[in-house]
DNA sequence: ATAATAATAAGAATCCATTATCAATAAGTC
DNA sequence: GACTTATTGATAATGGATTCTTATTATTAT
């Protein structure tokens, strides 16, 4: 037979879909139960992985943390992340700086890039 | 009593003035081996925490990796690792660029940054 | 040299993220 | 509605990095 639509697959899509930032397995855990509260971790794993391997999210890797997803199709981004409220901003326009830091005769591929401060918000407040 | 000087510390302090590049424990351990045969990973998780503390040495966290240790003491920089020879290359030179980047009334405090692709030597070769 | 004890080696234990197992459930076909 | 089997939930198992334990070794003050 055929791959089957579930409730649980669409719960973590509309999860995702929703997210403004993108999300770990134990915040699309608790999110999912609140639509499906029979959602299992082992779930969310084998979606998210599922979703990934079709294109639908992709990974965000940030050091020393465990791996967040989003929904992929998004223009290429980096992140800026508060550490007062630990949200997450996005953040564009890196190439045209990257290709200036990389070596005379070496091949820029690819790069990962975080910022971490304060945002707007609560630098105001502090 | 107070703390004591051992072959171990310093096989792994020479380890790291020595090396090109960021290494990782199993690296340490094996180069620090060459000197001191009875070396143990313990002692390198024990002398590494120490130098950290201590402000000797830094940890490099590549995303989605272990981290790696480098002697402090180094201007900010960043790295641009071959994925064919897996050699890591010193970047500077960044902060003018991610002030750019930076939305308006954000304030950047840290910053983590990866660069991916061909070495000159490699890509030649390619 | 000797004694006191910091440091080590080896491996067991822990921690965390992720994957595997398998019986129970439920989507889709008839 | 009944059947087939993809999917799920619960939990055990795994993998890797790191820390703990303890008997042993080796540094340093005396």
């Amino acid at each position: 037979m055929t791959e089957r639509a579930t409730n649980q697959k669409n719960a973590i899509l509309n999860v995702l879909k929703d997210a403004q930032m993108p999300m770990g397995v134990s915040a699309i855990l608790s999110a999912g139960q609140k639509v499906v509260p029979s959602l299992s971790q082992a779930t969310v794993y084998r979606v998210l992985k599922s979703m990934i391997e079709k294109g639908i999210a992709d990974v965000v890797q940030l050091p020393g943390s465990a791996p967040l997803y989003e929904m992929s199709g998004k223009a290429h981004h980096h992140f800026f992340r508060c550490r007062l409220c630990e949200k997450m901003f996005e953040i564009a326009g890196c190439d045209r700086f990257l290709h200036k830091l990389t070596p005379k005769g070496f091949a820029l591929e690819e790069h990962e890039m975080f910022l971490f401060g304060l945002c707007a918000a609560c630098k105001k407040q502090s």
